[in-house]
DNA sequence: TAAGCGTGGTT
DNA sequence: TAACCAAGCTT
């Protein structure tokens, strides 16, 4: 499966993003900030930060209303004082360095699993799984859940999967995780998916029961005055089944 | 465990 | 056009 994806992504993967290929501090700046954020959003956003702060120490040693102010439109502004603290964070406790460890990165305020992940993998050239709303879309299609896949069962399950197709090679670590975002935002799309140009068609659960279009299921369901209530049957990783209404 | 965080894009 | 969502994390 890693193998199909990577050839994939040589030929239909996204390569020219500003933050691809430069380096961890790079890969954690856009990684902030594109949590909860598309891409085309950040994009402006990310070039003035690096023109401004083009380092760890650089961004450590500025006043944080000026760290602010880079931030401003862009929303969740926790994300940008976390960000200033875990620069002087790592400057204090870290040497200055970026630290490589799952562990370490976690410690860093604003750095969750999927972040440290990221970073890892896009950053460091070694192994590391990311669990983003693209991978997420993915692993419920692939494997037919059904469900809030935030709950910490679900959570679970989409993790295990994430960590079983990651391969165990550090060579191919930024190409996995990168193919992985670019086929849920290209290919895997929400609406419209193109599974005709997935190389995982013939292996998807969503796609072979022509359950794409109800999954992943909504996170509430829209309230209508009277819903003619349809059961697809679709369950969840605990074999409850869920509901999709039909207009 | 669930709520809160922000703005802008899409359906 | 209101709902839903976007490279999640913190409390």
């Amino acid at each position: 499966m890693a193998a199909r994806l990577r050839d994939w992504h040589r030929d239909s993967g996204r390569h020219d993003l500003p933050w691809q290929r430069q380096g961890p501090y790079a890969t954690w700046v856009s990684e902030i900030m594109l949590q909860q954020t598309q891409v085309a959003v950040v994009i402006p956003y990310y070039l003035r930060f690096m023109e401004s702060f083009p380092s760890v120490t650089a961004l450590a040693e500025a006043p944080q209303d000026q760290v602010l102010a880079h931030w401003a439109g862009l929303g969740y502004y926790a994300r940008a004082r976390n960000l200033h603290q875990a620069a002087q964070q790592i400057v204090s406790l870290f040497d200055g360095e970026i630290p490589q460890s799952l562990d370490s990165l976690m410690t860093l305020k604003g750095i969750g699993r999927s972040t440290a992940g990221a970073i890892r993998s896009l950053g460091w050239g070694l192994r590391g799984v990311i669990q983003d709303g693209n991978v997420r879309r993915v692993l419920a299609r692939l494997h037919a859940i059904a469900g809030d896949l935030q709950t910490s069962s679900q959570q679970h399950v989409l993790w295990e999967l994430a960590e079983y197709y990651t391969p165990a090679l550090g060579e191919h670590a930024a190409t996995h995780t990168q193919a992985m975002m670019d086929l849920g935002a290209t290919v895997c799309k929400r609406t419209h998916p193109r599974c005709s140009d997935c190389p995982f068609h013939a292996d998807c659960q969503a796609h072979q029961q022509g359950l794409t279009d109800y999954l992943p299921t909504p996170k509430k369901v829209k309230k209508r005055p009277s819903v003619e209530w349809f059961v697809l049957g679709l369950r969840d990783i605990n074999n409850r089944i869920w509901c999709y209404p039909q207009a």
